[in-house]
DNA sequence: CGTATGGTTGAACCATGTCAACTATAGTGG
DNA sequence: CCACTATAGTTGACATGGTTCAACCATACG
């Protein structure tokens, strides 16, 4: 049912040292987490992506997790032509900004590795996690629409961004049908990932939420080759609250509730999952 | 916040009529409202649109609600480009689907006259009302990253939708990017839409929710000339529940109350907004 | 005009939120 | 390296908004 992007990040157990081996070349020389800041109403520091900052090409040809964010029927001689539009990496420290709501659009991102969240701004204050992206996943589709970004997307650890111009990606588009058809197929998936999403707010209660946020989550690592049953979460239990609509007391409680029944197994972030059948059933 | 699609219809007082007046040639022969189904559980009768059916062939030039579909900046001569992939219409009726979740994916459809809902099905039978679409709103932008629609699409009344094929329309972007834009801010805006969802479902109480859905519709009037003070609800409380993360008693206690504060006016599905600026700091 | 569907309202109940105390963990500085 | 402090997580007791169940009213369609 939650068949699409969402997030957080890193292996089966050695925390960061999976990621790194699975993420190629530029991931080992990943910082590890800095200090943390408050999930509300942390400073607005300026981020790395949207002032001058140096950027690193990389080509994609390198990347270990290319076939997640391009078209794997781009036949070789494509990939040259991607060299414009894909590539351009930047570095993000944990908990700094990707983008903010209102910072003028130009830009597609995604995580070559690392990870991060979405978060939607009431104009009061009020915070949604409307997702979590992780390696491959795309970030920056809300900006299209308006000309500028609706939403913030923050780093959940230190990460490196391929940083993806809109403009030029379009112009690639005009001309290629598959690479067209890649994006369309992206941003509907993003639609279809939301409305699912809705379904879980609308209809399902605090544990079918946690439960179906592990579920998810354990599926996307898999994809990407990471251990389906055992991972580390990369978010707190409040920013779990915030995306799953509970508190996070909530969130501990179901938590513990699914041990207790013995579905899970879990000392914090370090996550193990027992029994994914039963985790299904609740 | 709630910037974008969503819905319901018909215009100020009279019902129908003021669509009819507005939506040009085809809507005023649109037969009333027939037999409601139930919202859940209804019969999976076949939708004319899934069968074959005779379409009628309808010029976007002649149709007043073009504005909101195709880019204002498409030149005239561009129109008749147009022509494949746009004009062709189908009859729904009340109740119908669209399309359902399972059908191949082939179409975008427009309302050009009439509304409708989408329905997000949870494999034990859990709806989810993920959307309203009024005029000119877009349809079936879920189908394209599976090849398959994940949801249902139901008419709220009897409406004349317009039936794009999406191959013609991928074709007619590659070479026109004024198109290809057009449909890429489509599919943005409603990641945005569903993002504002999100956050109400997050973060809103039933009595905020409710406003910002009657806020949400009313503007949506307003930028189709209807009237954004007084409108004619084409869903029931159970669906603005459905949609909205609440039961249908709830929505009925909180339109009492808001109606107690005086400010809004309703009998039934015939709402009045009596103070808009109240509403919004509800 | 009668029936079916939709809408309103009240009362009791319960899942989740709120508030608070406490524990565990990780990063920081001596 | 250890101790200190911040942050994160857990658990309990209580409050409450929204659901549930039920009765009743309104409206519209046949």
């Amino acid at each position: 049912m939650f068949n699409s992007a969402n997030t957080l990040s890193a292996g089966t157990q050695g925390y960061d040292n999976r990621l790194m081996t699975i993420s190629s070349d530029d991931a080992n020389t990943i910082e590890l987490p800095r200090p943390a800041l408050r999930l509300s109403f942390q400073t607005r520091e300026q981020s790395t992506l949207r002032n001058p900052v140096p950027s690193v090409k990389l080509a994609c040809s390198t990347c270990g997790s290319r076939h997640l964010c391009i078209p794997i029927e781009l036949k070789a001689d494509s990939h040259e032509k991607l060299n414009g539009a894909f590539g351009n990496t930047r570095r993000v420290k944990r908990g700094e900004a990707i983008y903010r709501a209102g910072d003028p659009f130009r830009n597609l991102y995604v995580a070559r590795a690392g990870s991060s969240k979405t978060i939607a701004v009431h104009h009061d204050g009020r915070e949604q996690i409307t997702g979590f992206q992780i390696t491959g996943e795309y970030l920056g589709l809300d900006g299209i629409g308006t000309d500028q970004h609706t939403i913030d997307a923050i780093a959940l650890e230190d990460s490196v961004i391929c940083v993806i111009p809109f403009k030029e990606l379009e112009a690639l588009c005009d001309g290629d049908k598959i690479l067209q058809h890649h994006l369309h197929k992206i941003m509907s998936r993003e639609i279809v990932r939301e409305s699912a999403l809705l379904m879980m707010m609308g209809n399902l209660n605090a544990e079918e939420r946690v439960a179906a946020f592990l579920i998810n989550l354990s599926q996307r690592f898999q994809e990407r080759g990471y251990s389906a049953a055992e991972f580390y979460l990369r978010m707190t239990r409040e920013e779990i609250g915030c995306y799953l609509g509970l508190k996070l007391e909530t969130v501990s409680r179901m938590f513990s509730k699914l041990q207790r029944q013995g579905l899970i197994d879990t000392h914090g972030k370090q996550t193990k999952i027992v029994d994914i059948e039963k985790l299904r059933q609740v």
